[in-house]
DNA sequence: CATGAATGAGTCTTCATTCAT
DNA sequence: GATGAATGAAGACTCATTCAT
């Protein structure tokens, strides 16, 4: 139930409208678990349809293609989450704080990241593999970010550059070793080396520190 | 012809035996480009065989199977590319020579990973796409990676952590964020924003200062 | 609403009960359509619901199955349509008058068949092409025509053989030609050629020449 | 095997290349017989494989779709037997040959087409169900009859009311009184009452006297 | 060695029909 | 009476794989 709620929440068009039936709510969480084990191509209706424990055509009464399943899943996944999440929420607890430092920016948006990151991890997967497949995601993507998350991001660059914290190259770059180096990080973590042993709390200090290092001005 | 040979090369069993007929060459070609286009689960063999200009049964005949395929074109990009091309060219590039630092060896590694990226996009991508999907190809790596890379990377790093010029981090952690910082600008480079226009010297130097200063004992 | 109450008039099974929902009439209107434009086999309960704006569900509230609803049109515009049409108003019209040659009789006949077919087009293709398919229908007709126009036909046409007009055939053959020829006429006039401009005054003229060049006795 | 030989010299592409397999000739056959007796949309393609002994991706692999194979019979029908036994056989039969009279070709004309239809009843009755819903048979019969029939009638409609033998009305109108005679004729003979025991001979005199009455010249 | 016709299990999707609300 | 979510059987079509030539 609880479970249910949130993938309910997550997925469903917008807070308002969007009674997600029950077996909606079923069948969206057997896509996505199979998706994400899987991969898309490799997932049959069938099979989401026998984990969900509805009827095959059940599914197609909800979506009207298999893609459009997929497209259910991954698009609220950003313009749900990694908009408004960082719109509201996550921006709210992001980027509308006053930070003192770029350091502590980072630590809020490493510490962010990762909590929505481990909650959604098969989200991510999914989105992470079809990507390079489904020109939609991608461009959906693109938009996302563009219009979201760059913005803000070279605002809280550009102040922390004037305050003279951190060093004067481009506003691009900054963001793009800021984001790769945290990515990379969670991707050795949750993807490539899921099984090892993580002291997280060490780890990402560490991995502030190493970005702080090579973005710090001196 | 060129063409056809380093492909050739790159995926024959090993160097002495293994004459890839013709045909042999043009199934693999077919299915690296298809595979890194579509995806390997979305790829028909029906499809590689048109491509590749043979008949449909030829292909059985060299492969047994799809996924067999798929492995002879994967593994030997891990086990001749990343092993042999790490532990003799690359190796003999980047770790056998004698660096003066830390930076030194930066510049020689990603340097030689860009070109080599560069030529084998394909090849890449499909590796990282499958990765996920198929365990085999998932132990291949990291068991090519342990005994070929890991190792040697560590007396590297240690080599310069003795002589003072990085810091003293946990090796694993080193390799980690050297791996993913350089890795994180591959990606960016080359996977989410190719389009995008490059002036690839000045970023791949870009990277390695980020990377020295976030590394550099001070 | 026009439009409406002739449907509901023609498809009603008989004329005094029969209180045909607005929802009824608008889905055997849909029904119609949808039979007429793309065939019996080739339409979906889904499509006649969406096109008629009621549930999927109430279609089979109102008829068990499909073809109940393909009988539901094609049964009524027999026995409501060619029996009692003919009997009544046709027949009125055409049998019960007195003719004073076949040649009157045949212009009145014609004309008669070629305002029904005008007004009703899609009830006449929707019978004429699941006519081959379906047993009951085929047997209806056979029923119907038998027992109320074939009876009525012959006596015409034996009446004026006996006045000397039109040739000693068999009655049979003289009906087939009648009905063949004028058949023929409706059928190049609306199905074949539909689209090519026709002076159907002229030609209805014409053909009735034809048919008693052919058939006076000389 | 001679059954088989007629339906698939009937069918293959043109007389030199088109070596069907027993398997095609098979499907083509039973495919026929299926779209004859319960109309295209009603046969699904596993019945036909059924009925003709083959896996049920056997016929894709020759028809790439269920339509493919109905115009894989359909259209040689016409564009094969239509016009070249028009042109060359037929014609010859029919249209090459100095009539004496425009009865004497009526009477070629309607054995010619009697036989034809006897030996393709199937074949005939699937392009009539079926040419209302398929512009593409509707426009290749218009195509064919317009290239190869009308222009030939035409000329021969036109020799004879030279002669005098008839009447002068509009050649299409002839045309189409001698076509929709006929036509009517097979109709009530095959489709209609084809379970009616018919004196065929006389039948088919009778009609191309009615014919001529209609269209004597006097 | 290479071919390509043949296979049949499996894929996504549609559809007539049912039934709880 | 009307609805529309749910069903599952059936539909068209795909595909990896085999095998006779």
């Amino acid at each position: 139930m609880d479970e249910q709620q949130w993938i309910a929440n997550l997925l469903k068009e917008n807070d308002r409208d969007a009674k997600l039936t029950e077996k909606q709510i079923k069948i969206l969480q057997a896509a996505v678990e199979t998706f994400a084990e899987k991969g898309y191509a490799s997932t049959s209706t069938s099979e989401i349809a026998k984990k969900a424990g509805v009827a095959e055509g059940t599914i197609f009464r909800h979506y009207k293609t298999k893609k459009d399943l997929l497209l259910a899943i991954v698009i609220p996944t950003l313009t749900k989450v990694i908009v408004p999440t960082v719109a509201k929420e996550f921006a709210k607890d992001v980027f509308e704080n006053q930070y003192e430092s770029y350091e502590d920016f980072l630590r809020a948006l490493i510490k962010n990241r990762y909590h929505f990151i481990k909650k959604n991890l098969p989200l991510v997967r999914i989105f992470w593999q079809e990507f390079a497949f489904h020109p939609e995601i991608k461009e959906e993507f693109q938009k996302a970010f563009t219009e979201n998350v760059y913005q803000r991001f070279k605002e809280m660059v550009e102040q922390f550059q004037e305050k003279g914290e951190i060093v004067e190259l481009p506003t691009a770059s900054i963001i793009r070793m800021t984001i790769t180096t945290i990515g990379g990080f969670f991707l050795t973590r949750f993807v490539i080396m899921p099984e090892h042993e993580w002291d997280d709390e060490v780890e990402i200090e560490r991995t502030i520190q190493f970005l702080m290092n090579g973005l710090r001005k001196r």
